[in-house]
DNA sequence: TAGATTGTTAATCGATTAACAATC
DNA sequence: TAGATTGTTAATCGATTAACAATC
């Protein structure tokens, strides 16, 4: 039995940006693993199924603790609690979304947020029409409340999903109004302070990582 | 010794990942610099709106060639053209849609894709009540038409968004159908043959991205 | 010419992998 | 015990940055 001891160093050594993405995709993937009844996962298996090196697995989790049994492999059900314990999907998090266009209404309706603890609470745009309806349960403000109420209900997280032409002092607001986390849909870059993160999802960008790819394979042949 | 040449060197070095990736985000700000009425940048310039140092933008670039004129800069104009021909977006590429959801129907209206040289051009469902329809103006076809339209039409770009439970067998469809390169919505890992490239959009994992840096930076406070 | 900035090499930095003692 | 696998250090590999001659 491990001794318990990563209760101090947890955070304090940097930890580099690719290992947190490695450890969602460990988490995914070992909730699937564990939905289809594996009970336990070497680090060998768990990077084969990802791309991954062995040794890159048990590095990537050291950063955090040990939670592996030498001879076994990991417990995927308690690899899961500790892997949300680390990137803090442990909790709820009630997220607000700006701009109620086509993705943001197919974002107010994604299962997959709520699956891993994420819940939009407040919806925001401009359009009157679209002020004072619910979509999926979720109430959609005028985007003049969007301090007063980012402010009353502790938001944290917020989505944008508004033009291009407007993200930046929506992101300017949202800072303003005390959001610590700002997942960018709009194809511009977001000028932030650096105490807010910010992740951005450019969809035409991952098309072109795909063009790349595939005219540099026609290329060769 | 003999002199190692340079000059038609275009994509026989390997070139990492992240290089592809600032490429489309250097395109992004050109246009959008470009658009204001910028025609010229420096590297400095263009490093410091996306939080890049001079030296990585230079270095980038001469993966690729030699685009720039000392003590000028960049031309906007004319490096937005050079690195689209190197993206592949120079041209318009037909693509495919598999699962007409909320999420599905939000990317078939997105404008950003056209914007950038992409064009849906067929999509598919499971639901009797979807197919014939055209959203958007895109057809809407049964799933058993896959294979049929996307030869048909020489189809090499798909997008997945159809739930988990069925994103393998979907992409093992699509790959036998002759795709090239697949955009996975689906919140779970796709094994696809080396010759298929393969790009994964987790909405989810962003999200988690955001909650870590938020967290880890409550602990330090 | 003086000032600015590129393209490119060499130095530095950081991340991945290999290896193995410890452990179950 | 024998076999499997972890956690971790050291070695390797790759990517970023600094520096500067060349150039406009």
């Amino acid at each position: 039995m491990s001794n318990p001891k990563h209760s101090d160093n947890t955070a304090d050594a940097v930890v580099p940006k690719a290992v947190v993405t490695r450890l969602s995709l460990y988490l995914r993937e070992l909730q699937t693993l564990l939905r289809g009844g594996t009970e336990t996962i070497s680090s060998n298996q768990l990077g084969k199924v990802l791309g991954f090196t062995d040794a890159q697995v048990r590095k990537d989790l050291t950063y955090f603790g040990q939670f592996g049994y030498p001879g076994i492999g990991y417990r995927c059900e308690e690899l899961i609690v500790e892997i949300k314990k680390i990137l803090g999907t442990d909790r709820k998090w009630p997220v607000a979304l700006i701009g109620v266009g086509n993705l943001g209404r197919a974002l107010l309706g994604y299962r997959g947020f709520g699956d891993q603890g994420f819940q939009f609470v407040a919806a925001f745009d401009l359009e009157p029409e679209k002020i004072g309806q619910s979509i999926d349960r979720i109430p959609v403000f005028g985007l003049e409340q969007l301090e007063e109420i980012i402010g009353q209900r502790s938001i944290k997280l917020a989505v944008l999903a508004v033009p291009a032409a407007s993200a930046q002092s929506v992101a300017d607001r949202l800072v303003r109004a005390g959001i610590d986390g700002l997942l960018n849909f709009a194809p511009v870059t977001i000028a932030l302070p650096s105490s807010v993160s910010l992740v951005g999802v450019d969809l035409a960008i991952e098309l072109e990582q795909l063009t790349f790819a595939v005219v540099k394979k026609d290329d060769k042949s």
